[in-house]
DNA sequence: ACAATTTGACCGTG
DNA sequence: CACGGTCAAATTGT
């Protein structure tokens, strides 16, 4: 994982305006998204006319707001990639030796497990949020007690780790403020599965098409077969995500809409909108507070993870 | 019965 | 050696 430092000093300055105008276009739309909702749910015959005010329908301001996002992760991410060391290559060699490991453990004997060999830093990128929720099936695997921290840190990976060989995984730890419902989740790798139960807004997945040196691009189906581990048994663990699989637009919209709703219940709408996004070894602090200081980050070890 | 989570051990990294 | 990431047996949930 890199540091912040070494994140931040690879920022140039025009890509940080950049990624802040991106930034604040997409807090606009949500903004202006937020109105039509709360419009609508009050008073949905009232919706149409706002929205007729508005310069956007729901629908371009969802597009917008993940436009937003990906371009901003798309400029963040190429700083990271950039910046990081021969970080692919020796993530997948470390990787092969891990399932190997893995593979092979399952048929040891009990006394020796932990066979494994540790990931390097993959890219990872951070969210504060009230729900830990995005819209990927996630299987936890563990949970520990970090070093003064007051709330345990739980790891998560993907379902379809063994499945599609995805190597996405997370870690989701609650805030220190008490009080606080809110979450920091760290995401870490991305995910390489065909996630066909998208269920919200998939601003994480989109990263999967930033053409850098991840995980292969190609989209066809055909990479199942590529990246799918020889195990006979495959075990299917997202049951209930492919019960659902939207394939057109209204769909996917439907259920991005479902997960806002879901979202806003969390959090108070005026603290939707601001407390969301950050990136790799960001202060966790209100993130607009960085908008408005200028995007600095001062690299210090309170942000190391 | 199967899936998901919990929990303690194992082990890599710094 | 301490910390924390990962594994898998045991437990709990559906």
């Amino acid at each position: 994982m890199g540091t912040l430092s070494a994140w931040s000093e690879n920022l140039s300055t025009k890509k940080k305006k950049k990624v802040i105008k991106q930034l604040v276009e997409g807090q606009d739309s949500a903004n202006q998204l937020q109105i039509l909702l709360h419009n609508n749910n009050n008073n949905p015959s009232q919706q149409q006319q706002t929205e007729h005010h508005l310069s956007s329908t729901k629908e371009q301001l969802v597009d917008k707001i993940l436009s937003s996002f990906n371009q901003t992760l798309a400029e963040l991410t190429s700083v990271n990639v950039s910046s990081s060391h021969n970080q692919t290559g020796s993530n997948d060699d470390q990787l092969v030796k891990s399932e190997d490991c893995s593979e092979s453990r399952r048929l040891r004997p009990k006394d020796k497990r932990g066979c494994y060999k540790r990931k390097r830093a993959e890219e990872a990128w951070t969210v504060v949020s009230a729900t830990t929720k995005d819209g990927h099936g996630w299987r936890k695997y563990g949970q520990k007690e970090i070093l003064n921290s007051k709330h345990p840190r739980s790891y998560f990976r993907c379902t379809r780790k063994y499945d599609q060989g995805c190597r996405a995984t997370k870690q989701v730890q609650r805030l220190e403020d008490d009080g606080s419902q809110m979450h920091r989740t760290t995401y870490i790798g991305t995910h390489t599965c065909t996630n066909r139960s998208f269920k919200g807004p998939r601003i994480i997945s989109n990263f999967e098409s930033r053409g850098t040196c991840m995980a292969p691009i190609k989209q066809h189906d055909d990479r199942l077969s590529n990246l799918a581990p020889t195990t006979p048994v495959i075990k299917r663990e997202t049951k209930e995500e492919m019960s659902g699989t939207p394939s057109d637009v209204t769909e996917l919209d439907s259920a991005m809409w479902k997960d806002l709703m879901e979202f806003e219940c969390y959090s108070e709408p005026d603290v939707m909108i601001s407390n969301v996004y950050s990136c790799t070894g960001i202060k966790f602090r209100n993130f607009e507070m960085d908008f408005v200081n200028g995007f600095e980050f001062d690299g210090s070890d309170e942000c190391v993870l």
